[in-house]
DNA sequence: GGTTACAATGTAAACGGTTACATTCGTACG
DNA sequence: CGTACGAATGTAACCGTTTACATTGTAACC
């Protein structure tokens, strides 16, 4: 392979020279460049960025872990994360966790053996929690935060959001709404539940504890749990999902059982996933502005890596919602 | 930060007895391995892979190439590679390349650079093409093959699903069938597209080629470009769509103009994406082996890595579909 | 006791860049 | 004319590993 030292040879330069033809060219004198950049045509010359990266003990790599890449609310948001770290000159490595600490825990070492210059957990974990906030290396939580964030946490209004989707279908006529949630260890989830709590409450009603099912954001579970609410004595009349997969499983199942959609009961979902603008019938919904949690993820990252931000920063950023009325959810006939 | 002197200073041994102790424990006495690791917890010691890649001049990376990361049946691909990659100590690098030729080739010169010891294409095209043969970087190409490949290709049995899905059809008594295919331009379109003419013809009927839809894969494609076969003088009684997307986006659109599905017209799909399942109506599909296909890629670049297999392997792997019947085909009614 | 074999460990060169510092040279200025 | 200065370029150390080769120590054997 041609290396910077071939290339001087042959352009009849010092290696410093060919390095700064590339590195700062405007150091270079324009005869020299040419003489060069010829040169290390000649020659298929390519910066071995391994040995770069070495010397500037940097990757230029930024890790993404991710709990389950088939998700396509997240894959949403690794295009933007992709998009931002390409325009920066980075690149990403992405790790399926699957949700296990241990595979976190391993990707995050990455880290610390210099293949990543930082992470961006796509779920509220914080693996470097052992670590003492001087040796926090860069990390970013996106989409679901953590309590007591040691990092900066990205995430949407969940608790306006949900409210949101409780006011639509109040509006609408419906008071007896039944619930699935996602894991209820998650802060997503109560997140969400907090505001439709408060919702509610302001409406006069009340959040029945067998009004709330429990998922697990797959649309197999929404099939499966939604019995649960559909076997109340009071049977609620509008069901809100806390994501749009397990809405499109929970409206497979009420069509299943005779019932009609938004006829007899009506359905909200959250994330507005490519699908729900063609599912029958479309789905009412939250949407996130999924490629820019990515965006916005990727700029604070780089800023802690530069050291522009501090890696103990724990600021929260809140992105908006936009509320989307579709076909799933109607006026409560009578 | 710790490196390989600090600890070898504190455990009082050379360095080169601190590397082995990592990379070959077994050429280092059970005594001194002890006390380097108990050194290098003291001084928390990780070995600097950035320096160890380097030295090997490997980077341990895959760089995976896909149009586009928020296609649910890529991401299942995706998910495959990543899981036998990391089983096998890759880490994977992400692409996002829109088709764009251009990203692709910035993209696929970072093998050129080191960052990635191979590269695998979710797509029907060679960045390295203009390469001669004894140069190609380790390359697989997977979901959609090249005509003439330079590179391993892993593909299903395009052709033999596609005559599968007509067969149904056919069996279910429709004659008139009409197709939503890809873009008309690539390899995958055309494999399936010959797969239903040879079944038709085997069947005795014709494909007219104004039976004939181009999509791009999207729901919204779907949606918008059936109404050309709905408005046909012989209207189609069944649509085979070449991915599930664009027969969710097709079922929308069918169904808002007053159609019953499959009452009046049966819908097909490719993929077998997860909310297939659970669409209304539940789609009738070829499953494709997602990560399967990851799989096998990893698997025959790494010995392509290796040496195993040559970097001049072109040989085509086609793996087995799989037909799902479900609710949105049924029998011609009369 | 001397020789040999082998296991354990050490020494130092190499990998391919970057960059601090040194050198050279031409030019402007007192 | 001598000096100072700055631009262009060169020299060589350095980054943290790995590993070929050298060295040492110990045990087995004749």
């Amino acid at each position: 392979m041609a290396n910077i030292r071939t290339v001087s040879k042959l352009a009849g330069v010092s290696v410093a020279t060919v390095s700064r033809t590339f590195s700062t060219p405007q150091s270079v004198s324009v005869d020299t460049r040419e003489k060069v950049i010829r040169a290390a045509a000649k020659a298929g010359y390519r910066p071995n960025l391994l040995a770069r990266n070495f010397r500037a003990n940097r990757s230029f790599a930024i890790m993404v872990l991710v709990p389950n890449i088939a998700n396509p609310f997240f894959s949403r948001i690794i295009s933007g994360i992709e998009a931002e770290a390409q325009s920066r000159g980075y690149s990403i490595l992405l790790g399926n966790t699957n949700g296990h600490p241990d595979r976190e825990r391993e990707y995050a070492n990455m880290v610390h053996s210099f293949q990543a210059d930082g992470l961006i957990q796509l779920s509220a974990s914080d693996p470097f929690s052992d670590l003492p906030q001087a040796k926090r290396p860069p990390l970013v939580n996106i989409c679901e935060c953590l309590d007591e964030p040691a990092s900066p946490q990205i995430q949407l209004d969940n608790f306006g959001a949900a409210s949101a989707v409780i006011e639509h279908l109040a509006e609408l006529g419906h008071e007896r709404i039944g619930i699935i949630q996602g894991p209820s260890t998650s802060p997503l989830s109560r997140d969400r539940l907090a505001g439709c709590r408060s919702a509610l409450r302001a409406l006069g009603l009340n959040l029945e504890a067998d009004a709330i099912a429990e998922g697990d954001f797959s649309s197999r579970s929404g099939f499966e749990v939604v019995d649960t609410l559909l076997s109340l004595r009071k049977r609620p009349t509008a069901i809100f999902c806390f994501n749009d997969e397990m809405a499109i499983g929970a409206i497979r199942r009420i069509r299943d059982l005779g019932y009609s959609i938004p006829g007899d009961i009506s359905i909200a979902g959250f994330d507005d996933i490519a699908v729900s603008s063609f599912s029958v019938p479309t789905l009412t919904t939250v949407r996130q502005p999924a490629t820019i949690f990515g965006r916005r993820a990727v700029e604070i990252l780089c800023d802690m890596i530069d050291g522009t931000i501090s890696t103990r920063s724990n600021e929260k950023h809140i992105l908006p919602y936009e509320l989307i009325i579709r076909g799933s959810s109607a006026k409560l006939p009578g």
